[in-house]
DNA sequence: TTGATCCTTCGGCCGCTGCCGAACGATTGA
DNA sequence: TCAATCGTTCGGCAGCGGCCGAAGGATCAA
């Protein structure tokens, strides 16, 4: 009966309450740091780094390093669906959770920023969305992103540096890095960090001084619309 | 976060091996004894009767008493739906689980039998199946039967004394009486009393000796097929 | 490089809970 | 009424597992 054991390892993994406490909080369908996680369960980061790893074993959670952060999200659709399941079964139905006052902190540093060398946050994640949905950019695998033809010309166009970023010796060319505010995948590597540059060269977004708070011009605003569609 | 607790507890009570090895078996649907479940799960009675009354406890099971036995099912769709989605998670598909071994044993008293002084086994399911499909019986709550007013007439015609049935001081009419061999509920009660009674009386079924078990005759075989539309 | 932040591993404590033996009601069949 | 069967409660034991403090690696900002 090696269903029956199975069934009984997912179930106990769900069945410790600090556990139960940040699968709810993942069922968001984002990735969440390991630290916000602990405090939703309201135990030490040790305890809850335990209970992490202990779920990314059972293929509960998919784990991602970001820097010194550390992500995770729920492995599969599989996954939420039998926590919602679960629910139906406790009877209550699960909180909608007003997330609405945790976005009014920060609000400039979340819509947009740098994130080492390219940007990020909302700007950051409209300029992925536009291309991806043009067809110029799509997933690579989990990690990277690939340049299509469309893509190419649309640079050049732009006056994104291809070429440069494409020679930049060993780093990663087109990178898919996680959004922290957003907690979706924007663009990063030589090519995120080209489009960066290009967005401080035409002007369309500036630095604010010692921050990494990024400013977005009222001709950057009009860009975005113009050559991204994207209304921001 | 009232939810998130209630998760977490439904969750432990089907992350025990033991309590999952019930939940599979009992996932055929169908209601199961303390000592059946007791064997499936490789605990001894006193471990299982723990782990049942826990479950009914947290709305995962139902229990019904029927004489010493007492029959358990899983509480409700909710149930084995979110046992299901588990499974998939757990990646591996239930076990079909060969039954037909276990059937074999004691066909005779499984096909026909008095459970105290009414019909029970197959021929008692198909006598339940036939009036109630055609709408002679419905369920009356979950412990009785009602008799229709065309049941009335039908009963009438094949000679079940209605009447002294109705009459018969405290005893309940017409009871629903789980069956231990098809797992479904039957007719008891005065009705069910009266209704054996015809089947004797008729020569349609007789009591082999020393025994609980009972033969259909023949012209029992005909009555079934000719009254109540059962092939058996 | 230094300090701060984020996360992890290690070790030990403690409480929960699953297990069984024993004993006891309830029901049934003879 | 008596014996057998089914199920339960009770008590005590043992082990798993969740928890934290301490310490250390990794990454980032200055």
């Amino acid at each position: 009966m090696i269903t029956v054991n199975a069934l009984s390892e997912v179930a106990a993994l769900m069945g410790d309450p600090a556990r139960a406490s940040m699968l709810s909080l993942l069922m968001d369908g984002r990735a969440h740091t390991a630290s916000e996680l602990a405090l939703t369960a309201g135990v030490t980061a040790q305890t809850a780094s335990g209970h992490l790893s202990r779920m990314v074993e059972g293929n509960l959670l998919a784990a991602r390093a970001q820097g010194r952060n550390r992500f995770y999200r729920l492995a599969s659709s599989d996954v939420a669906h039998a926590i919602e399941s679960l629910m139906a079964v406790a009877g209550s139905r699960a909180a909608p959770a007003s997330k609405a006052a945790a976005w009014r902190r920060d609000p400039d540093l979340r819509y947009c920023r740098t994130c080492y060398d390219h940007l990020a946050g909302q700007v950051g994640i409209a300029v992925t969305d536009a291309l991806t949905k043009a067809g110029h950019l799509s997933p690579k695998g989990t990690q990277d992103w690939e340049l299509t033809q469309t893509g190419e010309l649309f640079c050049q166009r732009i006056g994104v540096d291809v070429a440069g970023a494409r020679a930049s010796g060993t780093r990663h060319f087109a990178r898919q890095c996680l959004d922290w505010s957003e907690r979706r995948p924007h663009i990063s590597g030589a090519l995120g960090a080209a489009i960066a540059d290009t967005f401080f060269k035409r002007g369309w977004a500036e630095r604010l001084r010692r921050s990494r708070t990024v400013r977005l011009t009222d001709l950057g605003r009009r860009a975005m619309h113009r050559d991204f569609g994207a209304a921001l």
